[in-house]
RNA sequence: GGCGGCAUAGCCAAGCGGUAAGGCGACGGUCUGCAAAACCGUUAUUCUCCGGUUCAAAUCCGGAUGCCGCCUCCA
């Protein structure tokens, strides 16, 4: 049994078959770097990093393909609004976006292709167009004809009748149609520009991905995926110019990950909900919000808010200090794994979860029987278990990085959380140190009065206090958010 | 107006014809000066409602209700 993948074009669940075998060819529409990357666009990121990462844990070659909208109008407003060139402004927010892949262990695409490279590929499919009297010119603007295209709509599930019916179109005189888009814009004084043929511009918005994919996966290639929001008009007109252009078929599967709402609203500039993978990141650990995307189908939408991220903050260190009594009982009891078969029954679900369109939330079950698995039997005799455990220690850990989960240790984990939750309530290490020195010193004398008092202290500040025999650790008890309303 | 999706325990969430995964919480136990943490155990005779098909339905069909998305820039 292969993977099965959901089409958004058939609208159903299709036996993935590779144009050429034992390779997946995946296009993934990227940013528009105009502003910082939100948890929606690490949704996308994080979805398509583990489809990613899945194929190759099944023995792909795979080439994924990520671009930058590096020239739009959005960079332009930004580049005059805040006085600075619109190629600073895009070469700012890429290094940004780096920066909050890199921080959420989001693989880099094998290429990363930006718009502003390719113009001449993008004039070539206008020329194309142009040529075979698919678009036409207007006042200096390249427009392309849906009417010309009669598979225009397929993608979307709606005909061009249905779309008229809608008539929220906005109605412009030099379109033939006002479903009409354009492929070349004309550029206003002081704006970027390129030569070209038929008017120096700057391209439209989608047929930068037409140009690139077809560069560097060659059509038609596998899988084309981005956000729900850009089936319609993105991708139907993608589609619709790769085809018209080539006459060739333009993607095999189309994949498309659900929308992240804040507290059960859509997130908006005008409702001033963004919320920030850099705001994120300094509260809980990347991994958190990896792990609550992974809880639930990568289609459906997902609700974030407070309780379900300490929910997820609590699940993820369920995981990581599994990993940790594993890591001690390893310094005690140095031995050789061994295969253990319960262990692989719940490797062999885990695969058929994932083969069957991805379903991290059943893959994720899995991952916590097998760390329920591990504490069972470090539980019941460590000294007779330990080559089992070792063997299902490995499969868990192995198991999860294929999500891209567990990459930290636990006390790599637990010391990053602490260092943001005293910056949070404002305690330094120092003074906190303190405070438990000497509580340890009244209890020592009984007085167990002040040591508790100490410890309530402390506790209305979210640190948990733990005696254990190495002495007395804290943890954090409740994580409060950052401009929460 | 057109097209599409979703409704499963206190909360989050899988399952999509064969008799309800997993996580959080709660409760019980082990442990502890008391705790906490950690671990183990328990926690839906039932899947929004009403009909129907079937030996069998949360899963299929028809209807009702309630949410949501897209049709305009958007991950």
């Amino acid at each position: 049994m292969g993977i099965r993948v959901y089409n958004t074009f058939s609208g159903k669940k299709e036996e993935f078959r590779p144009v050429n075998e034992g390779k997946v060819k995946l296009y993934v529409c990227g940013v528009t770097v105009y502003d910082h990357c939100h948890i929606g666009h690490a949704r996308s990121a994080i979805v398509f990093d583990v489809i990613y990462r899945y194929f190759m844990a099944r023995g792909y070659e795979v080439v994924f393909v990520k671009n930058f909208t590096d020239i739009d109008d959005k960079i332009i407003r930004k580049s005059n609004s805040e006085g600075i060139p619109w190629k600073d402004v895009a070469e700012k927010y890429i290094v940004s976006f780096h920066e909050d892949m890199d921080a959420l262990h989001v693989l880099r695409p094998t290429h990363e292709p930006k718009a502003t490279e390719h113009i001449e590929d993008m004039i070539a499919l206008v020329d194309n167009l142009i040529n075979n009297g698919i678009a036409y010119k207007v006042n200096g603007d390249v427009y392309f004809s849906v009417e010309n295209y009669k598979g225009y709509g397929e993608l979307s599930g709606r005909t061009l009748d249905e779309m008229m019916a809608g008539a929220r179109v906005e109605i412009d005189e030099k379109k033939r149609n006002p479903l009409d888009f354009v492929l070349w814009k004309s550029s206003k004084e002081g704006e970027p520009k390129w030569p070209a043929p038929f008017g120096d511009g700057r391209p439209g918005w989608h047929i930068e991905c037409s140009a690139m994919s077809a560069k560097y996966l060659g059509l038609p290639f596998d899988i084309h995926g981005g956000g729900k929001d850009l089936v319609f008009p993105h991708h139907e007109n993608e589609r619709a110019q790769t085809e018209s252009a080539t006459g060739v078929k333009f993607a095999n599967y189309w994949l498309h990950n659900g929308f992240v709402n804040i507290e059960k609203e859509k997130m908006s500039k005008s409702i001033g909900n963004i919320l920030l993978i850099k705001d994120f990141i300094e509260e809980f650990h990347p991994e958190v919000l990896r792990l609550f995307f992974l809880s639930t189908h990568y289609r459906n939408p997902i609700d974030y808010n407070k309780k379900s991220i300490e929910d997820t903050n609590q699940a993820l260190h369920r995981l990581y200090y599994t990993l940790e009594r594993v890591a001690e009982m390893e310094k005690q009891l140095p031995v050789e794994p061994k295969p253990y078969g319960e262990a692989e029954e719940l490797e062999k679900k885990y695969y058929e979860a994932m083969d069957d369109d991805f379903n991290t939330a059943l893959a994720l079950s899995y991952i916590f029987e097998l760390s329920k698995m591990l504490n069972k039997m470090l539980d019941d005799d460590p000294t007779i278990n330990a080559p089992f455990v070792l063997f299902t220690n490995r499969l868990f850990l192995s198991l999860a990085n294929t999500l891209g989960l567990l990459h930290d240790n636990l006390t790599d984990f637990t010391s990053t959380e602490k260092i943001r939750h005293l910056n949070r309530v404002g305690l330094t290490p120092e003074k906190l140190d303190r405070m438990i020195a000497e509580r340890a010193e009244a209890r020592k004398n009984k007085d167990y009065k002040t040591g508790d008092q100490i410890r309530d202290v402390l506790a209305r500040m979210g640190i948990l206090l733990q005696d254990s025999p190495r002495g007395t650790e804290w943890r954090i008890k409740h994580i409060t958010m950052k401009g929460e309303g």
